[in-house]
DNA sequence: CTGAACATGAGAATGATACTCTCGCGACAT
DNA sequence: ATGTCGCGAGAGTATCATTCTCATGTTCAG
């Protein structure tokens, strides 16, 4: 009874057919927008483009923009998530060709550190620019993007846990401590006239091994231990 | 030859005089600025005031405003610095008050923790606001505005170095991991979405104290070579 | 006290940008 | 054929920061 509704089978297959074309259509457009606005921040090195310049490029309309974005924001936020998970997939990908937990876990802390800071060079190196913004206007969602890599660094310690490299529990907010020492530091320490010599991936990676593996002498009141 | 110069002495001197009557009340101006600015972050728990609001409420004008500042974004940095080095005369205080050099840098983290993190009730919320704001358009100029607290913690780690609590070597760009790691994580932990038990003082203390200790089990291939 | 130089106030004008709205066209399904 | 819908073109609005104009103090040497 709950077989056909009110609605023939038919309709709803032809509906249902337009209404895929139609979204196809929109996605199409969606992507020629990102694509655009990709190339513009490619170009300029910022965030700064207009929102005109985009729709520019990608050959439609302000109109047509405005339909399928809440914003410029979203249009950030979506490039920033799609970048944040491209970077967690190729880094999980360098890390698993490790063995060692430890190993994996130094792999993904130094290509973050890389792909962290600003590298003019990269295709890839708006992270800071994108983050930094939107963590000030939309810090929920800002934590939505971060999800992949928290994933991916919780994975990481937690196997390290389990081969005893590590202790144990807290992973999440472990794994949380990391990413965002690695990352802020990533931002920070490429500041021109911050430091003579900007920090290394080899010591972020240090410093985070040494705050995983817990104070090594007590946790409690530090004394010179006799 | 260089001694009497072209000017006699008296007129040097009375120059002199109305030139400091004139500086202070320029900088009795420029206070008003800053306190009705400050005011307004504190109302409004953003930076996102208008120009237009500081003048009104500051009973001055819009012309007077740009005579004294190069933009809304000197005001800012002014209040930013400001702010920063408020803070880290704070913690110095409170710091000093242990003698044990572990614990003062236990106490510098974890009140530097606190006053980082957006607390709506206190009025100094707005380090990162600022701070994330600017480090996007002038990254130099906040990295001058961290270099009171930059000071700070390089300056325990040097003691606790000397204690022999921590190794030695690398004082300020250890100091510079531990600060950002605890301004940052102070920003993010605290976003409501993002995790369900933020990260605690105590937590970030276990991590950079980890951190600065280097890494207890297995320095491993540490050994050079270069 | 007085006049000139200078600082201020009031607020209009400008400029940059995100965002909205109106109009008309052309595609597409029925 | 026809009505719906997505879209392009581009004028229009809103919000700010920043600058400009003009008139009114305010200060200070003489």
């Amino acid at each position: 009874m709950t077989e056909v509704s009110e609605e023939p089978a038919w309709r709803q297959r032809a509906v249902e057919r337009s209404t895929r074309a139609a979204k196809l259509r929109a996605e199409q457009r969606v992507q020629r927008f990102l694509d655009s606005a990709q190339e513009l921040i490619a170009e300029k090195g910022t965030t700064d483009f207009t929102v005109q310049e985009v729709v520019d490029r990608s050959k439609q309309s302000l109109r047509s923009f405005y339909q399928h974005f809440d914003g410029k924001h979203e249009l950030l936020l979506a490039l920033f998530e799609d970048a944040l998970s491209k970077g967690a997939a190729e880094i999980r990908q360098a890390a698993y060709a490790k063995r060692d937990p430890m190993q994996r876990l130094r792999v993904a802390v130094e290509m973050l550190y890389e792909q962290s800071r600003p590298n003019p060079e990269v295709q890839r190196p708006l992270f800071n620019d994108f983050a930094l913004q939107l963590l000030v206007k939309h810090p929920t969602e800002v934590a939505t993007a971060h999800l992949p890599l928290l994933t991916l660094f919780s994975e990481f310690i937690e196997q390290a846990a389990e081969a005893g490299a590590v202790p144990e529990g807290k992973t999440r907010r472990r794994a949380s401590l990391v990413m965002q020492t690695v990352m802020f530091t990533a931002y920070t320490s490429s500041v021109p006239g911050g430091q003579a010599s900007p920090v290394t991936s080899e010591e972020v990676w240090q410093f985070c091994l040494g705050g995983l593996c817990g104070s090594p002498a007590k946790p409690r009141t530090s004394r010179t231990t006799k």
